[in-house]
DNA sequence: TAAAAAATTTAGACTTATCTAAAATATGAA
DNA sequence: TTCATATTTTAGATAAGTCTAAATTTTTTA
């Protein structure tokens, strides 16, 4: 089995990898809260491993070993977020720290049980997809709610932030996964947003808001 | 808050106090699986942290401080053992493993509400008191079954033993937790015990198998 | 109660994952 | 295309937890 950093290492090439071919030195550094050597360290460790293709100051990419790891991470933590909020009754904005210790819980045949259990859920508390135990699953077309044109609408099926203090927000505004949305208008000036969200309340979202809530169409 | 290998140790030292006042470095190295040399660099941490009381070449004991974390991670192990088997429809035989790693979750909130969606169950898969969220809990009064004489009856509700080959073999002969037995028999020459469970099976068993159940009265 | 045996601790080394500082390589702007 | 800048890697150090081998302390036993 890896360790509980290069698991962290291989999950988080795997999200860097979504936007980008090839993922940086840096790029790793920053979104682990590490330092450059540190990170070039740890590639090494996994090349020799296999789990990636690395070459010298030329960035990586997961090997499909490596991706296959990645994902089954992926899918024990979104598994354990759902568990969290449909069984335990957490809010959505309260997870994440918590998944992130349960998504290294090693056992295969755990995961795959809770799996079945919940009934086999197809997305996570935030929208995200959960990948099935043959590491599938669908990623649907989502926009950012600031590509609509007025008079659109579409459901909310996703965010871009996933911290606790714009989950909060959305929640306040009632901005929660599965809810129709109309757009109403568009401030030209900040490019806020107008909107409606069902058939009655109406609210008003700023262009970073609008550009962090996916939408379906 | 504390290492993976902290807690463990405090959790093998509270084990360990369990049958004796104070538990020799020698005890805890054997039930790690590891060298005394590194349990006495750990004691010395463990003492610097005010977790065990603990003077050269006098082995060790909990201080409070120490004895409520070990209690914290046995709440979790048992708690975790008891949805796995409950919920997730695990054998008794095959949750230590799984609970060895989920009981390092650190999350308080997360055990307190896992505790409640159970239900507030007072006794894991293999007959061991859950300790409350307080850390309270009652050690009920059982003795091996090796202790009873003929015609002596009682109720199976622990185990001495709790790996997956005794459990398996308990399974199998349907000497599980809650089940009542009658010693119908013991034989001199080996101490082999002849019992009823419940009104109708008889079986036999080992003077080892004897000295492992647990029974109360 | 003194020597032998057992238990425990110390000393020094190794591995993993991290860091800082310096060196090497790549990139991009003039 | 060359030089300044940014990025990445290397070198050497550190902390946690472990190990072996040697030294020390305690316990047992004769």
């Amino acid at each position: 089995m890896n360790t509980l950093a290069e698991e962290n290492y291989l999950k988080c090439i795997y999200h860097l990898g979504m936007n980008a071919a090839i993922v940086s030195t840096n790029q790793i550094a920053a979104s682990l809260n590490t330092k450059a050597s540190s990170v070039t360290d740890m590639l090494k460790k996994l090349a020799d491993k296999a789990l990636i293709n690395y070459t010298r100051y030329q960035g990586v990419t997961l090997t499909p070993a490596g991706e296959k790891i990645a994902i089954g991470i992926i899918r024990k933590h979104r598994l354990w977020e759902y568990f969290l909020v449909e069984k335990l009754n957490f809010k959505w904005d309260q997870v994440h720290d918590m998944a992130e210790e349960m998504e290294h819980i090693s056992s295969q045949e755990l995961v795959d049980r809770l799996d079945e259990f919940m009934g086999f859920p197809k997305h996570d508390p935030h929208g995200d997809p959960i990948p099935d135990c043959n590491g599938r699953f669908k990623t649907p077309e989502l926009i950012p709610l600031s590509t609509l044109v007025v008079n659109q609408c579409g459901v909310i099926s996703g965010v871009r932030d996933h911290t606790s203090p714009f989950l909060q927000y959305l929640e306040k505004q009632q901005l929660t996964i599965g809810k129709k949305i109309t757009i109403t208008d568009i401030i030209e000036y900040d490019h806020s947003v107008a909107l409606k969200i069902e058939t009655d309340k109406e609210i008003h979202i700023s262009r970073e808001v609008a550009n962090n809530l996916l939408i379906a169409l």
